[in-house]
RNA sequence: CGGGGUAUAGCGCAGUCUGGUAGCGCACUUGUCUGGGGGACAAGGGGUCGCAAGUUCGAAUCUUGCUACUCCGACCA
């Protein structure tokens, strides 16, 4: 394609608006432009990056053996009420009235489409398992859109959905998209990780979150330096130091801390680190007016998912009133601890594993020093309570746990047969009796892909596409050929000659000067550039420019094609 | 929804405090020179200063109300 038949849409200055690199490379490099709060269109050069991830998307899906349809973006309300998801979604969910008032919604996401449509037309067992999906605008209508198109309410998104009479089924199926997903970011030649995702209460290995690795991500993933572990920081189990818990040394003695509140100050006024003191939480219990001391290491954070899962807890997690403290311990928070307390206490792993800690007194201004678990206070009631961090064991044994942030692009699970009942999708099985379906859902944030993508391959200069996703693989650039007829004529011929070869080529024929013609395609980072100019074509010479590397070669005209070829199969 | 901020040319911004003919840079148009990493000079085009009401001889500027956008937080199967 010309350039001068591509909208090429560059601008010099940043949008005051975007905060993230994704967002204002996007805006930058003209392949997006906001119409609305979160809601975007997709210039020509934009969509060709769309349509790519799509493309890999389908041919994936294609290979998995699902079927592509497409279900209305708009949804009848009655479909939602049967789920009970009209009143449980809120309004996050975009409610249209049609002109005779029927109520309608803006699909957030099609469950109740598709298992309509698979209870009406799937009869029989003989037709399972069977997966549908499609490429669908969704709108959600976010509280606060932000980040552009990392959390747009309009996006585009393949969700499939697959069908099963029974577990196993589902979880061939669940497997066979697990591994579609890995191809997919893989070609996509994105930094992923697939992430074991909250299974609510379905149970077991259900869940997989895809994350691309990238220091902007929304959320932070713990995952084993050693083996193929990997969750979400939120899920990721703390488990319980090794070995025995160390005897006690030291005797227990009160030390006046007088104005030493938090565990830092504590800590610098002791010359004692954080791991060596515990800090003591009071939330909420579930008996009415009561309260439950959580203990923690000094370093540690609490991890509220978690807390709340305790059946003392109550939920959601709420922090007890400066009252309710000084009522249950006698002091302020910041002189608290867990010795002599008449509440429950409930001790996170590693707390449980100090020896010789430091905690408060339980009385304003004082803390305890050499404090041991049984010696001094009850052996505690143990339990996973924190957020795992950096050096942690992995969970499974191998290896230490890293952190890093992630951006969720795809997402699978297995819903069960939720859906299907309420929405009575049923098949006649083998025994000739009816059977209620069992469901799997598979999502994959096509629109966030690509920001995702950026986020990850970038640099001052612009984009640096991978391969896969770049609007064009190639620009042809010359140089001045306005002025000389001789070079118009070589750049065309060249063009046309990659062109036939198949390339998936841009020729950069603006009447620009070469300056601008390289900002602008480095900003748009199409991967590998050529450069004709009169020098070269003199000595039969055309220059070459990586985008990724910046590394630079000059080869023959003649070699044009094959030298190209090889530099993308690199 | 709570707390901040912003709204002036396509983009980025100044001007508002202290009311008096609407500005700068980039982009755009034309011409000349230039011509291998966002060129120079010259001449141009483009704005109901978010909307509405008010104060005033006079409002981008002061007052009130509204709207949109945006940041932080809460929220996000």
């Amino acid at each position: 394609m010309r350039s001068s038949q591509v909208l090429i849409a560059t601008l010099k200055e940043t949008p005051a608006d975007a905060e993230i690199i994704s967002h204002q490379l996007m805006l930058r490099a003209g392949l997006i432009r906001r119409s609305a709060s979160g809601l975007y269109t997709w210039l020509p050069m934009g969509l060709k990056v769309l349509r790519k991830a799509e493309a890999i998307v389908r041919e994936e899906m294609a290979k998995a053996g699902a079927q592509e349809l497409l279900m209305p973006s708009i949804q009848p309300a009655e479909l939602w009420q049967q789920t009970g998801r009209w009143e449980k979604y809120g309004p996050e969910l975009l409610r249209i009235n049609d002109r005779h008032g029927r109520e309608f919604c803006y699909g957030p996401t099609h469950e109740e489409v598709i298992t309509d449509l698979v209870g009406q037309e799937i009869r029989s067992y003989k037709q399972l398992p069977i997966t549908f999906y499609q490429i669908q605008t969704k709108f959600r209508d976010e509280i606060r859109p932000r980040f552009g198109l990392m959390r747009a309410r309009e996006f585009l998104m393949k969700d499939a959905y697959s069908f099963h009479l029974d577990q196993d089924s589902l979880q061939q199926t669940y497997d066979t998209m697990f591994a579609a997903y890995t191809r997919i970011f893989e070609r996509m030649g994105l930094n992923f990780r697939p992430v074991l995702a909250d299974t609510g209460s379905i149970g077991g290995n259900a869940s997989h979150e895809f994350h691309v690795l990238a220091s902007s991500g929304e959320d932070a993933i713990a995952f084993s330096n050693q083996s193929q572990y990997a969750a979400n920081v939120e899920l990721a189990e703390a488990i319980a130091p090794s070995g025995e818990r160390p005897a006690p040394t030291a005797t227990m003695a009160a030390v006046d801390t007088p104005k030493q509140h938090t565990i830092e100050q504590v800590c610098d006024f002791m010359k004692v680190s954080a791991d060596q003191c515990v800090k003591t939480l009071l939330v909420e219990g579930v008996a009415e007016d009561s309260v439950v001391a959580l203990v923690l290491r000094g370093d540690h954070e609490l991890n509220d998912v978690k807390a709340e899962k305790h059946s003392l807890v109550a939920s959601p997690l709420t922090f007890a009133t400066p009252e309710q403290v000084t009522a249950a311990c006698g002091a302020n928070i910041g002189s608290i601890g867990p010795v002599g307390l008449t509440i429950p206490v409930i001790v996170d792993r590693a707390a449980a594993h100090l020896a010789d800690f430091i905690c408060g007194a339980n009385q304003n201004g004082q803390h305890l020093a050499g404090v041991n678990w049984v010696r001094d206070l009850p052996e505690p009631e143990t339990v996973d309570l924190r957020n795992v961090i950096a050096g942690d064991a992995s969970p499974d044994g191998e290896g230490n746990l890293e952190i890093a942030r992630g951006i969720e692009v795809g997402h699978i699970f297995q819903l069960g047969d939720n859906y299907s009942q309420k929405l009575n999708a049923n098949v006649l099985a083998e025994s000739g009796k009816a059977q209620i379906l069992t469901m799997g859902c598979y999502g994959i944030g096509v629109s966030r892909v690509v920001a995702a993508a950026i986020e990850q391959h970038h640099d001052d200069r612009g984009i640096i596409w991978p391969l896969a996703l770049a609007p064009f693989q190639v620009v042809l650039v010359p140089i001045n050929a306005h002025k000389s007829v001789r070079l118009r004529d070589a750049a065309e011929a060249m063009y046309q000659q990659l062109l036939d070869a198949g390339f998936d080529i841009l020729f950069d024929d603006r009447k620009q000067r070469p300056g601008v013609a390289f900002a602008d395609m480095d900003l748009i980072g199409i991967p590998h550039r050529l450069i004709l100019g009169e020098r070269g074509l003199d000595e039969g010479l055309v220059e070459y420019k990586c985008r990724a590397d910046g590394s630079d070669a000059e080869f023959a005209i003649s070699d044009v094609i094959e030298q190209l070829t090889q530099r993308m199969e690199a």
